[in-house]
DNA sequence: GTTATTTTGGATCGAATGGTCCAGAATGGA
DNA sequence: TCCATTCTGGACCATTCGATCCAAAATAAC
């Protein structure tokens, strides 16, 4: 077989830009005209490379949550306080630094398309399950250490940590600014005593 | 003047199936034609009585922020942690019973829209204050009433609460169920002591 | 060099969008 | 009764949407 014209773009770089189209925008309001413009490459390509809008929208998030919105390891041998603040504290930063997209764009493509969008709406549970599991078992393990009080319920004291991370997205568009958002992390992190 | 021929809808009737679609579709998703056929009166008459479809979209968030999501007197004759626990217990009713719509129409609208809607914006921005505030002037009285320690901050906790508000929107979205979201209120209350 | 294959970007498609026009129906005042 | 005014709803408009077509350019294998 012949090889023939090699593609004259990076996919993963292309798919960065899009990224950042949807994220600030979110899908509705992007056109793939905007696309086109952002990409900086053909229609035609961006058609054959991708498919549609809809899996353009997918590869996208996909590489969001490979990328940006990764879930960073939680290892054991940090002191659990230390290392739930920095966690906070790295998506304020986000936040602050990034007014103009929201603080998660998997958060405002469940907000925009869950609701129409079947594809959205698993990822969406998955990453919520995935950072749950995550906090319950960094926290079980510190329950185990003496970190945390015995008293503690590792799950329900990660979901309650998931849906403060969750609010954060809101408070954040409300105020990106240090000044307000801080205070709410030694609030949120406090109830670990 | 001439009377002339009188509606034959009432307005607030139909705005209030406005809010419905906005709430649940969002604005971009939701097109005008979807709102003729919806609100069960003529186009023109949607024009006339509204503007464009911007102008219907603010007057189904303020329509909204009015009623669902009026903010409620916080009496000082009740205990502060039942009465906390009863709004907090409101609100995951409410998204229990409507998972199809979020948690809150202004939170969604914030996210699709803050960018790029100063109107949107503005109205997010009043609301959050206004929910602050509220909660920090309760939280100031059952201070001084001896009902939370001295050590708390009103105006920190507040915010704490906002934003534990704000994150049950998207908890909310990723597992409508009081066996999910019932055990966050625990916890997020538990810092009142 | 020739050829087969792929990329590329402008042209273009039908459908859907937000918004307007207009003729006719309906009403209250004279 | 007649008129002025308003409401109503179907027809209509220009634009934009996502998506496709096609001819020209570019390249690797032969």
């Amino acid at each position: 077989q012949t090889m023939a014209r090699p593609k004259e773009f990076d996919r993963d770089e292309v798919l960065d830009r899009a990224v950042d189209l949807f994220w600030r925008n979110g899908y509705e309001a992007t056109s793939m005209a905007d696309m086109v413009e952002a990409l900086g490459i053909g229609r035609q390509s961006l058609y054959d490379t991708f498919g549609d809008k809809h899996a353009l929208y997918l590869a996208a998030l996909d590489r969001y949550l490979g990328g940006p919105g990764a879930l960073g390891a939680l290892p054991v041998d940090v002191p659990v306080r230390k290392q739930l603040r920095a966690i906070f504290q790295t998506m304020v930063d986000r936040a602050v630094a990034h007014p103009e997209r929201g603080l998660c764009m998997l958060g405002a493509a469940a907000v925009e398309r869950c609701a129409e969008d079947d594809e959205v709406s698993k990822r969406f549970c998955r990453r919520t399950h995935e950072l749950e599991d995550a906090f319950t078992r960094r926290l079980e393990q510190a329950k185990a250490d003496g970190e945390i009080g015995a008293h503690h319920d590792p799950r329900g004291l990660a979901r309650y940590l998931v849906n403060a991370l969750y609010g954060l997205q809101l408070s954040a568009r409300a105020h990106p600014r240090h000044a307000f958002l801080d205070p709410i992390l030694d609030v949120t992190l406090s109830v670990l005593g």
